[in-house]
RNA sequence: CGGGGUGUAGCUCAGCUUGGUAGAGCGCUCGGUUCGGGACCGAGAGGUUCGCAGGUUCAAAUCCUGUCGCCCCGACCA
């Protein structure tokens, strides 16, 4: 492309692709003259009489000649695909997933390929999860993929709402079946009717079951990660014998998922209920965690459901209780996907790509040996040091002959490693080590004997710093609105959460949704006595987040 | 579901207006020199022939018709 004009390059270079046989009239000699470097192979045809073309000329815009490019220096500018992050944050992340070797696209639309880097993650953190999970006496199963139509639809609520999106399995061994199968959207149905069977007594429960699985929804507009037809989620479902304890259960794990959000993801999330418009299809009521977007829009990052008895009496589940009287169970749901990865990558990520928390970075460390001819050392010390600083962190040593250093560092900040230390012979000789932190892109010299220690305070630094960094950030694009007019002007004006007293009321949010495309995100408990609604005037019942969602 | 874009080498794309039988950069392979912010030199391989199917033509990546896929932006969802 040419440098000034972006369009005439190989237009020109094309017309300067003509045979000696028959020359090109319109192109004056001269400018074969200042072409040099690059090359035409020796098969390429003539524009005009398709013969070979023996002459070789160099790309240069022919508009432009003042502004001439080399091609082979517009082309290594390309390496840098990626966008600035605040240019156009949909295509940076597009890019970063892509180029960070988190995701591919795969045959299917919609659906990707979580590769092994982005995997890596996702096992730090479901780690994470599980082991919460376990702590408060769950235990981990597995329930089939394929759930037959007529107990799914036995909860007409939930069916109404997940219908739209559901896959089904028609055909199997190459008959029709007689009934399909829904590929599973979420596990309510099979569960709820194990359940069913499995629970007799007030002995039997509380059931306290979660499964990491994959489920199927048909979307319309996929992003990777944020929204994928099939994706990697964790759903928990549990069966109490009384409300209250199920309301327990529902808020404690809505804070096990805030807890890793923000203390391992160092993703600040505001948690709270969510409106009759935005609950779970199904739930009495549904609690969730959201984060904010550096686009203004929230995403919701964990979700917590009271299915009060809604599905037992859609399953009949029920016990005989204490008082020998038969009732139905109280039941809960609450999940995590792989979704809190994108909102992961969106939270840190800058201009050069991805920044991961230390807790879950594949790689906390990379070691980057800086070669030089005669300086035979520095490998083995970069080994040694490696080996070193494996005793307390995620280390990676990259050797590989193939690149240079240099290349190396870009590449380890795409892929959004929180700590690179430096080799070299200058550092060799001076028993120092170069160390580069990926939050703020800065680096640092310390003694070679200090290293483990400082890059261990550094690695808990990186993660306090991010969750800082990004709380700020949400907290100075969270802004207060009490009035009709402010309201209208914050929501309209995109920058992220506003908050303000609300009426409940679905309609009113509904009008709210049309006019400015921002709906409630959570309510947080009652709203101030004698407030009124910011939107439509009623008297508030409560306070509300709202912003435009993922 | 509406709007836009796009399909040519592993990737990013030219070539199409004005039909003549496949190009560039990057990447890859081999050899060598390199390495403190995306190194360089030399030699090579790589397209079942341009998403697919028809049509026009002596001749189609290029023109016509149809069709499919994918991406992005909006209405619905973790």
């Amino acid at each position: 492309m040419c440098g000034s004009c972006c369009f005439n390059r190989v237009r020109s270079i094309r017309r300067l692709a003509f045979c000696t046989i028959s020359p090109p009239s319109t192109i004056p000699p001269a400018i074969g003259s200042i072409c040099g470097g690059y090359r035409r192979k020796a098969r390429a045809s003539c524009s005009s009489c398709a013969r070979q073309t023996p002459d070789a000329c160099e790309g240069f815009c022919r508009t432009h000649p003042e502004n001439a490019v080399n091609m082979k220096e517009a082309a290594k500018k390309e390496v840098q695909r990626i966008p600035p992050k605040a240019a156009d944050l949909s295509e940076w992340y597009t890019q970063v997933c892509l180029q960070a070797q988190l995701a591919d696209y795969a045959p299917v639309r919609g659906c990707i390929v979580m590769r092994p880097y982005a995997y890596a993650i996702w096992e730090l953190i479901t780690a994470e999860f599980d082991r919460r999970f376990k702590a408060t006496g769950h235990q981990n199963a597995y329930f089939p993929l394929l759930i037959p139509e007529s107990l799914l639809v036995r909860e007409a609520e939930h069916v109404e709402g997940f219908a739209p999106e559901v896959a089904w399995v028609t055909e199997g061994g190459g008959e029709r079946l007689t009934e399909r199968l829904a590929i599973r959207p979420t596990s309510e149905a099979v569960i709820g009717m194990m359940y069913a069977k499995w629970i007799q007594s007030h002995r039997d429960l509380p059931v306290l079951i979660n499964q990491w699985a994959n489920v199927v929804r048909w979307e319309k507009a996929t992003r990777p990660f944020l929204r994928t037809l099939e994706f990697l989620w964790q759903e928990g479902h549990t069966a109490h014998a009384t409300r209250e304890e199920a309301a327990a259960e529902v808020q404690q794990m809505l804070e096990i998922y805030r807890e890793v959000a923000e203390d391992v993801l160092a993703l600040p999330v505001i948690s709270g209920r969510k409106s009759e418009n935005e609950k779970f299809a199904g739930a009495l009521s549904t609690y969730a965690i959201e984060a904010l977007m550096p686009d203004g829009k929230a995403l919701q990052a964990g979700t917590s459901h009271e299915l009060g008895q809604n599905f037992a009496r859609a399953y009949d589940i029920t016990f005989t209780d204490v008082d020998e009287q038969t009732k139905h169970v109280w039941t809960t749901s609450w999940g995590v996907s792989w979704r809190i990865l994108g909102g992961l990558i969106m939270a840190h990520g800058d201009d050069n790509g991805l920044v991961l928390p230390p807790a879950i970075a594949p790689h906390q460390v990379v070691v980057v040996p800086i070669p030089r001819k005669g300086a035979d050392d520095v490998l083995p010390a970069a080994r040694a040091l490696a080996d070193e600083l494996r005793g307390s962190a995620r280390v990676h040593l990259d050797d590989r002959a193939e690149q240079t250093a240099p290349w190396k560092f870009n590449e380890w900040e795409l892929r959004g490693v929180p700590v690179r230390v430096e080799l070299g012979k200058r550092d060799v000789d001076a028993q120092v080590v170069t160390i580069a932190r990926r939050d703020t892109l800065s680096r640092e010299t310390v003694p070679r004997a200090e290293a483990g220690a400082r890059i261990t305070a550094l690695l808990a630094e990186i993660q306090a710093g991010l969750l800082a960094r990004a709380r700020a950030d949400r907290d100075a694009r969270t802004i207060v609105a009490r009035d009709h007019a402010s309201f209208l002007a914050a929501l309209r004006a995109q920058q992220g959460f506003v908050v303000a007293p609300w009426c409940e009321d679905a309609a009113c949010e509904l009008e709210i949704k049309a006019q400015t495309g921002a709906v409630t995100r959570v309510i947080k408990g009652g709203a101030e006595s004698g407030a009124s609604c910011a939107f439509c005037g009623k008297p508030a019942k409560v306070t509300a987040y709202f912003a435009r969602s993922y």
